[in-house]
DNA sequence: GTCGTTGTACGATAGACGTCGAACTTCGGT
DNA sequence: ACCGAAGTTCGACGTCTATCGTACAACGAC
């Protein structure tokens, strides 16, 4: 007999030593990952993929947060049918300090209504 | 008759205020690009296009010059038969506050031997 | 003026990327 | 067992991008 957890489908994220930068900017260069985590860092919990609303249909929408998951600024977890999101802050500012809150702050400026 | 410096070549840049995240991202989510653009941010004075000594052809290197200056990350300008490029340190700090150095950090952290 | 240096312009090409729809899987609820 | 909700997988598509080589232009030096 098998534990529910242990059987849980599994999504492969990099290690936080392995966050790259190039991937980290490349993936936060596309307008729709960038308002993801913006999305992301001001809510409270973690969301589902179709929770943000997007603009772009459903398997664009996987391909999108594959991207943000591999690049190691996403953690993905399955929650019955759903995915939850969270952003991996701690890991992100351990590898590269301050990169994640500059992002934020010149989007906010950039494009003040997300 | 005219002054040499009214008859220079132009090269366009984007106003300070036009200054696109996105494209910034983008600009410096490359390889090439980002060497560049630590290189010129370790460097005290503006330098020749061909002076960074790229792994890649002239034409490439045009190629990621002009993306580079039209990101508003670097200014270009004529002298003689090279090009000079700076760091627009003061733009990009104005308008996206501690996210050049936060990216200079962060590349110096994932690549330290440059 | 001629020549070498430095970079630009112009295709061309191969690969990556963002997008979609249709078919499928997984899971919770009834 | 069935159905609907939430994502995934799998092509397919058009576009963008990084790369190159060749031909060309601008300039300094001789």
């Amino acid at each position: 007999m098998v534990t529910r957890t242990a059987r849980e489908r599994q999504l492969d994220h990099p290690g936080r030593g392995e966050i790259a930068l190039a991937d980290v900017l490349h993936a936060l260069a596309d307008p729709v990952r960038l308002r993801v985590v913006r999305t992301m860092a001001a809510a409270d919990s973690p969301m589902a993929c179709g929770a943000f609303g997007l603009p772009v249909s459903k398997s664009t929408c996987t391909h999108h947060f594959r991207v943000l998951r591999e690049a190691g600024i996403i953690r993905q977890h399955y929650r019955g049918t759903a995915v939850l999101n969270d952003l991996r802050r701690d890991d992100l500012d351990a590898r590269f300090p301050g990169l994640l809150d500059c992002v934020l702050a010149a989007a906010a400026g950039d494009s003040p209504a997300q």
